[in-house]
Parts: structure tokens; sequence; C-alpha cells
DNA sequence: CCTACCGATCGGTAGG
DNA sequence: CCTACCGATCGGTAGG
């Protein structure tokens, strides 16, 4: 009602307007995450949702923020307490899967989704996204190439080209999921997970 | 110039709309292409493109088959006088990952982006898009079955834990090659298909 | 196939 | 955080 809020109250506001964002974006997109829209939705007027960003691009950049947040909290944060290397790679590859099967967002992966919608064009959201594969790729990979030097993996595995699989065995699993609403799906890719994971020790 | 054109060139221009569209939407996707842009590099005005399809979801549904004519074109007619069973299903996932590295569409699988785009709405280009990749399904797993039965795979093969494999392989390479550029990844899809593929005879 | 138009919505700004 | 507005663009229609 009042025209300016205490710092906590628009703390609160921005959660809120990024909450039901993340919501729409990951089910609709980025793009159709309009500010009109949020107001509505939110009760606010456009310039209310815009203020606490500047600008939709910054708006999109932080939704990517704290839908990373979500995906460090579901599937990376589970997992840092487990022995690197092998198990650590397992317990990964179980997460993330668990975190489509569940449901975390509800248009599946938020970042394949941004991936595919922003892979055509420049600028800030895109290398955005991009920047938050290369850091979730790099994990995998570290933990790959340690299971290879404890001998958990097959000696003359390659990492770069396990990752890569088990990568797309994630992303057959969203698609299933999201286009054909197949839950079979999820257990092909434990099993492809398992196959390739699973064979020695 | 003049208002009425002989049906040649009527289906002429409706090529040209459809030839630029597949273009547009495979790098922006489906609901960027906009009718205003078409009519703008076209050099035509928006009543004439829109009057080939008569609304835009008509358009994105006539894109839609052309883009799967290319498709069929480049990947399946290939294929389609290779013996049936495992010579096939090798030459069709060798036609599929050649159909990504020669980047037939500019912006990566034209139907894997629609899939993304469309998989959180409800709506005829969503069936459409659905249909599409039941009916590309099918035919992998008629040739996998085909390979089991003829022996040229393990006995205990599951073909819908193959199929569903294979594709997470060339969407792991559409991912790398859109968002990271990454040509390397093109060794790493085939050497998934040889691995799953290849071992037995 | 065109011109001329429609209401709706977009991102964003001015000013408070 | 609001009201009131801006120019641009959207899909689509009327009428020829």
């Amino acid at each position: 009602m009042s025209p300016r809020r205490s710092v906590a109250e628009a703390l609160g506001t921005r959660f809120a307007i990024l909450d039901r964002s993340v919501g729409i974006a990951s089910v609709e997109g980025l793009e159709r995450l309009t500010i009109g829209r949020l107001a509505t939705e939110l009760g606010m007027s456009k310039s209310g949702v815009l203020g606490h960003f500047g600008a939709k691009e910054a708006l999109q950049l932080a939704v990517l923020e704290r839908a990373g947040e979500v995906f460090r909290a579901e599937v990376w944060e589970p997992v840092v307490r487990i022995e690197p290397g092998m198990p650590r790679l397992r317990a990964l590859c179980e997460a993330w899967i668990s975190y489509l099967e569940r449901g975390v967002f509800p248009g599946g992966c938020f970042f394949v989704a941004a991936a595919h919608e922003f892979d055509g064009r420049a600028g800030a959201v895109r290398d955005a996204v991009e920047a938050r594969f290369d850091t979730w790729r790099a994990r995998l990979l570290k933990e790959t190439r340690r299971a290879v030097a404890a001998g958990d993996l097959p000696g003359g595995t390659d990492a770069d080209q396990l990752v890569f699989e088990l990568t797309g065995l994630v992303m057959s699993l969203n698609h299933a999921l999201q286009l054909h609403g197949d839950r079979q799906a999820v257990e092909w890719a434990r099993r492809g997970v398992r196959a390739r994971l699973g064979i020695i020790s």
C-alpha cells in the first residue's frame, strides 16, 4: 500500500517475483515470461515488477540464477558429502535423474530448455546459459577422471566420451518425460547410467 | 504486381515463404517466426503472407511439414534402399549424425528445438511435433527389433532401451554443436553409436 | 496479392 | 511501489 517498502519487504517481493518467474519460464520459456503477465499474476503493476530488475534481460538473468540455486540444492548439495570419484559420480547421476523424475521444475530441466531457446541468439542470457553448462560439465568430468584414476572405470575410458554419453541419457529422459509423458524412460535412463558406470567394481 | 497470380506462381510464393520460414524457425523458434518479419524479408505485405495459410498456427504446421520433408530427404531416403535390420539401423544412425554435422538446418535439429518450445503447451503444433517423434521412434524401433531377431545384437537386448540411448547420443550431439560449437562431439556421437551397435558383428 | 486498419500486448519511461 | 503513458509490434480482418 505504501509507495516505499522496507529492504526486507523489497527482498521478499523480489523473491516472490523470481519464484513465479521460474515456474513460468520452466514451462513456457524465458521469452514468454513477460513483465505484464508477472504483474497480473502477482497483483502488482508492471513498473513495480520491472523496478526490481531494470530491464527484462536482467530479470531473465536473475531467473537463471535462481533456477541455478534450485538445481544446486537438488542435485549438487546432496552429493557433495559423498566420496569423490566413482561413488560421487554415481550419486550425481542418480540425483540428476531424480531431479527430472520428481519434476523439480514443472517444465523439465530448466537449463536444457533455456539452451534450446537461446542457442541461436547472442547476448548475456545465452552466455549465462552456456557458462552454467560449462560448469556442470566440468564437475562431471572431474569426478569421471577421478574414477578413472582410481581404477573404478576401465583403463582406456575416455572421460569426455563418457560425460557426453551420460548427458545424452539425461537429455533423452527429459525429452521422453516432457514431450511424451513417458515414465518408463526413467528406468531406461537408470539402466543406461548403470551400463556406463556400473560394470567394473 | 497483379493482384492475382497463377496457381503455379502462388505455389512458388508459398514455397518461398516456407523455405524462409524453416530457416528462421530453426534458429529462433516457431513462435519468433512472425508474419510481419516474413513479409519484410520477402518483400511482401503481411496479408500476402498470411493469405497462403490463413492463420499463424496453420503456417507453423506447414513449416513443420516442410521441415519434415527435408529431414525425410536427408536422413530417411538415403537409407531406404539399405538392407533392413542392423545394416539399415547403422546407416540410419550415421545419416542422423551426418544431418547434424552438416548443419542441414542452421539452428540444429528442427524437431528437438520445436519439442522444447512446445512441450509445455497444448494445441495442434504440439501434437504434430509429438506425432513426428512417435513416427521416427517407431522406425528406429522396427529396425532395432529386426536386428535383434536376426541375431545382430546381443540376445537380451532391450530395443526400447537401445533406441532411448541412441536418441540421447544424438541429442547430446545437437546440444554440444548448438550451444558450445563443439565439433569434437561428432566423433563422440559416432563412437557412442558404434559402442551400442557395433560390438557384435 | 495489396492498402489500411483493428485491438491487444510488448518492453520501457516519467513522475511521484 | 503506483498511475499514466510511449512507440513498436503482434495476429488478424475488411475490402478490393
